[in-house]
DNA sequence: CGTGAGCACT
């Protein structure tokens, strides 16, 4: 509540100037309505052009056919309107046309890269896991755009990377955590020494427990504390998952009661879900359960399919199924749908409950919704090679096939046994693992081993989680070929070297 | 005139 009395004792020479006057626009119709007046008055009103073009590239849920259009009819454009362009492409469905856009800005127009432009296609770099440009990207934030302040080119020459804005820096190491580059990263966080701040140091504490190394992110923590850093919401949540992908419940769980106390960061939903997960991964199921029926905020399909999920892993299907009719029973967000249908398939068909799997696979249906398949990409030379799950439309399709063959050879003299029952159709052994040797982690893993020298590090981005198949034959070929593979997967990442995997196969 | 920036849960 505000005191009145001191509002009224304030001199009115104090108020807030008005704000500058801004063009309404509420929908894009209306947004092209006025692109097509301000055009035919024949003046170009480049403020005009400019609210209608940025009203267009935010609101466009992916689709910026009409914002390209709009920035084409603006005289001249500049770093402003590059940016929100590469800006909305780096959150789009397909972010590489931010690298695209950003080459054209940098190689035909006057308008040169800026500090608001690197964490833009940086950004697009960790989603799509390409560390190659990413690489290039951090050389060139040498520009005068990513400098720190005061700093001067011949200082910065010398020192590059010291003299990065922390925001750009912050990009870049969330960039190489995402792309699967650890070292590089804490490399970039260890010489920002003057320039860190939470955001940095959250970024590479989320970046060391996504990679599995729990220590390291709970010593960083640490460290963080002693230089009386404040942590903030996204501090916890990164704390809070090194203990969960460790697997370490008391830890993690005495963390989110005692956060508030200690750190004055009440837990959201985020942290909930990060020890929620930890519970019921761990076994903890009823515990699990009790947290959330507990917690002081409304849980979310999130929360339930977190839960669910852990009672698909520890093999109770009795409070599964229990809370399948729980999450139907719930109003949920139509963007869940897809999610909870896709999960609840799954845990159908792991307990045989093949009819129940296809009434759900028939909803699903009905409501024109569709499983993503499972894809992978690695990178070679720069280049990304995508395979979808049985893919065999790449050029070089028969050579991974031929591969496959020879590796599935090896794994028999190794007495390697496929993980069966990870596929979830109602189709005898031989079908089965058919299916499994063409998920397409496998299909990227071959075309790796052809394509690179013996014993260079092979990395792997897949979109969804790897099978337990998947998982178990990553190990054997990393011992018997003698490479390191990393693979990122949804939601964290595997490093696999010598029939070892860093998750210590807890994931 | 200045607009636009980095890190978190399945």
């Amino acid at each position: 509540m505000l005191n009145s009395t001191l509002i009224g004792a304030l001199p009115c020479t104090l108020a807030a100037p008005p704000p500058p006057p801004k063009m309404e626009i509420n929908s894009m119709p209306e947004a092209l309505q006025l692109h097509a007046q301000t055009l035919k008055s024949g003046k170009t009103q480049q403020k005009s052009l400019t609210n209608i073009f940025t009203f267009s590239a935010l609101s466009s849920n992916g689709d910026l056919t009409y914002a390209r259009l709009i920035l084409h009819s603006i005289p001249s454009p500049n770093s402003f309107h590059y940016n929100t362009m590469i800006r909305a492409y780096s959150r789009s469905p397909d972010p590489i046309k931010a690298l695209h856009f950003f080459l054209y800005m940098a190689r035909n127009s006057p308008t040169r890269p800026d500090k608001f432009t690197y964490p833009f296609v940086l950004k697009s770099c960790a989603r799509l896991g390409l560390s190659h440009q990413g690489k290039q990207l951090h050389g060139a934030c040498a520009e005068t755009g990513a400098l720190s302040v005061g700093m001067r080119v011949h200082e910065v020459v010398k020192e590059q990377r010291i003299g990065l804005k922390a925001h750009v820096s912050t990009a870049l190491i969330d960039m190489y955590v995402k792309c699967g580059c650890i070292e590089s990263a804490r490399r970039v966080f260890d010489e920002i020494s003057v320039n860190k701040d939470v955001y940095s140091w959250t970024a590479m504490i989320a970046g060391l427990a996504s990679h599995g190394k729990c220590e390291d992110a709970i010593d960083l923590f640490n460290q963080m504390q002693e230089l009386s850093i404040k942590p903030d919401e996204r501090t916890m949540t990164s704390v809070l998952s090194a203990y969960r992908n460790a697997g370490l419940v008391s830890e993690g769980y005495r963390f989110l009661k005692t956060m508030h106390k200690k750190y004055g960061v009440w837990p959201t939903i985020q942290h909930y879900g990060c020890v929620v997960d930890l519970l019921a991964r761990a076994g903890h199921l009823s515990d699990a359960e009790e947290l959330i029926k507990k917690m002081p905020i409304k849980p979310d399909g999130v929360l339930w399919r977190t839960l669910i999920w852990g009672c698909k892993v520890n093999k109770d299907m009795n409070r599964a199924e229990r809370l399948i009719d729980h999450l139907k029973s719930l109003k949920m967000d139509s963007n869940d749908d897809c999610g909870n249908l896709v999960l609840i398939g799954n845990v159908y068909a792991s307990a045989g409950k093949w009819l129940d799997k296809a009434r759900t696979r028939e909803l699903m249906n009905k409501r024109g919704l569709v499983k993503p398949p499972g894809a992978s990409k690695i990178e070679i030379d720069g280049a990304v090679h995508e395979f979808i799950v049985g893919d065999s439309d790449h050029p070089e399709a028969e050579k991974i096939y031929a591969k496959l063959d020879e590796i599935e050879e090896k794994l028999r003299e190794e007495k390697y046994q496929p993980k069966l029952h990870e596929v979830l159709l109602e189709v005898d052994d031989e079908e089965k693992a058919f299916q499994l040797s063409h998920h397409s982690e496998k299909l990227a893993l071959a075309f790796g081993l052809i394509k690179t020298n013996p014993g260079t590090e092979i990395r792997i981005v897949k979109n969804l989680r790897s099978c337990e198949d998947c998982h178990a034959f990553m190990k054997v070929i990393s011992k018997k070929y003698h490479r390191d593979i990393i693979m990122r997967d949804r939601i964290r990442f595997h490093h696999f070297s010598n029939g070892e995997c860093s998750c210590k196969d807890y994931w």
